[in-house]
This record gives structure tokens, C-alpha cells and sequence, in this order.
DNA sequence: GTCAACGATTTTGTATACAATATCGCCTGT
DNA sequence: ACAGGCGATATTGTATACAAAATCGTTGAC
């Protein structure tokens, strides 16, 4: 192992509270986990406190631990910073993006369209991903870049869903398209308001999917 | 104590970073600070995991975690992204802003001037901080306002010193009404506008302060 | 029967002990 | 004299032991 044991156990926690197999509330038990990853209470500990950093657990003084999934309002707000982060990603990205990144998102997008074409959405999703690390680098920032990396990895698990719905690949195509356009008539807040409606229909969409399923799951 | 050990440790690290104490690349030895804290390793430890997930330090595995003190470049980096940030408070505050949260900032406002008047930075200082913390309120998105309340945490001790030049408080002033009277107004570009240049100025001014103060610290 | 208080138990937070690995200095060989 | 390797030392990472505090159950009083 490359990497300390304590990071590998954040890692294995984060997947197990994205995957919802934590549910909100839940107490992570230090002596349970422990004895599960047959190491003892601190690198455990350890895991925990990153989780806690990284806003996916909540920490109460003597008292323990407790995952914190984000509830529907939380989910529809941090979609929303992520569309405008996005947008201000397009519009910085529009002033200095290089004629080379301009031709990784038209690769991006190609490949994209092939994934379409095929119904492969995890292909889709993962050139989806390529083209919008393009637009954060290209962005010039790379705190601005770092930050939305950041908010872009923790909605992964919801971002994901929504592509399952019908027609919604070529509709975020069409949308990789009104970007790059913008972006190379160098028409910043076009391509700014691009992303951002981009992004914020991923939210709308999840949202409609939540409330298909799990109708009783809308408050708080 | 109210919080445990190990949070007051944190505290107290993160002031020494801020004030400059801790040098850029100085490794926090975990048994000096141990001992100068008179506790064992293990809050210490835990004191420094908070600083890495800060991106105050770094942690290099079976090293030990150096401080990082952003460099000019970084700096800059970062009051372009507070700068976008507000940018979008301002933007989503002009369509949800409560008229209470307007007499709020008129309110704030009034009391800077007042500071301009008697030339009180202090004072300035912390009416301003209220008075952007009304407007990431007022954004209506809990998450972005954390957000941008972390971010405008971090850049606190660096946003202080501009406002010693002379004449920039008085500038800052007018700035702040530009923005309540695009707020006011309902113009949400403009106010986006008006804020992120607001802040995008602190920024060049401190950079200005700083090349001036230290020429020979301008690169890396 | 219910509520409160007290003690036992569990669990967190801290200290210390141990293991593993990196760093530094010395020594030897060319 | 300098480079490389080897060992001593120091430091991080993990385990365990201990302390403090919260929870839970029981008991007793009303």
C-alpha cells in the first residue's frame, strides 16, 4: 500500500456514504469500523475526522460521529453553486482557454456524440467529465480549478443518475454544443450562461428523478 | 474548555500560520509543539489533519505536514475566485434579498461611513466583513454562503492590510453603494458586477501592497 | 405507576508504548 | 578526496492503556 492506512479507510467510508449504504444520521462506530478494518481506534479516527472536513460526516463533541447525507434542499443548493461556479468557469475560460483545449472539448464532444449514438452512458459520463475538467482548467485559476473539482466530485454520485433519463443524453449534448460555440465566438457571458443552465438542469433533472421515486423523501 | 483539546490547538496553529509566525515549508514538528502545548501527540496530530484539510499545511506520509503560505500567485488566485463568488451572491441576492436585509446593509453601510469619517480601519473592517456576510445570506443558498464564508475566512488576514492605503476606505465606501443601489434597483448583472470588481480591487491593491513591501517575493 | 437519581457500562478523548520508515552521519573503498 | 553504503537516530504511523464523560438501566421514593 502506497498510501497510509488511514487514507485508505476515508476512501472506503466516502464510497460506502455515497453509496447510501451509511444513512443520514447514522453513528460511525469507532470500535465497530475498527475491528472491520482489524486496525485499531486511531487511523479509524483519522478516517473520520477527514470525513468530518469534508462536510459527508458531522462530529459532536463526545458524543461520536454521524454521516450527514444531504437532504433534498441541500442537494438543490449545492447543485445550484455548482452551476454558477461552472458558469464563471465558462466565462473566465472563454478569455484564456488555448486553441489545444479548445480541441480536446470538441474531442470530448465527439466522443460524446459516439456515446449517444451507442446509448453508453457511462461512456458518456466519463467524456461528460473530461469536457467540464477542460473547462475548469482552462479557466486559468487553478484555485478556482481545485475548488471545483472539489463540489464536482462530491455530486458525482448524484450527477449520475439523471443521464438514466430518457433523451436526457442528446439534450446534454445539444448543451455541449451551445458551449463550445460560445467559447469560440469568445462570447463570454453566453458561454457562462451556458454552463450555467447546464448544470443547473443536471439538478432539475435529479430532482424530478428524486421525486419520482421517493416522493415521501421532500421534506427537510 | 468548552471543545475539545484538540480544536484550540488547531485554533492556535491556524492564528500562527495567519500571522506569518510559521514560514512557508517550516514542518510543524509534532513532539516541539506536543511539548509547547503540554499535551501528548495525539491532539496535536489531530490539530494538524485539520490544517491539511484546510490546505494550510500539507502532509508529505512518513515526513511529516509543512505549512503552505500561498504564494503572490496563489493569493491572486484567490481573490479572483472570492471575487466571482460574491459575484454571484450579489447576483442571486438581488432576486431573493429581503427588504429587512437591505435596511441591514444600508445599516452597515452607514456605520462604515462613519468609520471613513473618523478614520477608524478597525471599525471599517468590521462593518464590511457584516456587511458582505448579509449578502452571502441573502444569496439564499446555505451551501454557497458556507462557501464563500470559508473562502472569506481564509483570505481575512490578507484582505485587512488594503485597507490601509490611503484613500482606500473612502473608495470602498462608494463601492458599497454602488452595490446596495444595484441591489436596491433589482439589477442583478449589475450588481454581480459592482461586487466582483469590489473585491477583485481588494485584491490588486494588496498585490500592489505587497510588491511594494517585499519586491523580491514575487515569484513562486 | 411514574419520575428522578444513582451507578454500571459504553464510548470518546488523551497519553503512552511500540513498530516501521526516513534521515543523517560515519566509515570504508577506490 | 569523494562517493556509496551501512548503521544509529529521529520521526511518523499504529496499537494499546488510561481518563473523562455520556448513555442506559436499575432502583427507590412518591
Amino acid at each position: 500500500m502506497n498510501v497510509k492506512r488511514a487514507d485508505t479507510i476515508a476512501d472506503a467510508l466516502e464510497e460506502r456514504i455515497f453509496t447510501g449504504e451509511f444513512g443520514d444520521g447514522e453513528r460511525l462506530d469507532e470500535i465497530r469500523l475498527a475491528t472491520e478494518f482489524g486496525v485499531s481506534r486511531t487511523p479509524v479516527r483519522e478516517a473520520l475526522q477527514r470525513l468530518v472536513a469534508s462536510g459527508m460526516a458531522r462530529h459532536l463533541p463526545r458524543r461520536g460521529v454521524f454521516v450527514r447525507q444531504p437532504g433534498p434542499v441541500e442537494l438543490m443548493e449545492m447543485f445550484e453553486t455548482m452551476a454558477e461556479i461552472e458558469g464563471v468557469c465558462g466565462r473566465l475560460a472563454t478569455l484564456r482557454i488555448s486553441e489545444q483545449a479548445l480541441g480536446r472539448l470538441e474531442a470530448a464532444n465527439t466522443r460524446c456524440q459516439a456515446a449517444v449514438e451507442s446509448n453508453d452512458a457511462d461512456g458518456y459520463y466519463r467524456e461528460n467529465e473530461r469536457f467540464h475538467h477542460v473547462i475548469y482548467q482552462q479557466a486559468g485559476n487553478s484555485f478556482l480549478e481545485q475548488e471545483a473539482l472539489r463540489l464536482h466530485r462530491r455530486l458525482k454520485p448524484f450527477r449520475r443518475i439523471q443521464l438514466r433519463l430518457r433523451g436526457r443524453m442528446a439534450q446534454s449534448m445539444r448543451e455541449h454544443q451551445a458551449i463550445v460555440a460560445a467559447l469560440k465566438a469568445g462570447d463570454a457571458e453566453r458561454a457562462a450562461k451556458a454552463l450555467r443552465e447546464h448544470v443547473a438542469i443536471q439538478g432539475e433533472k435529479f430532482h424530478l428523478l428524486m421525486s419520482r421515486l421517493k416522493p415521501e423523501a421532500n421534506e427537510v
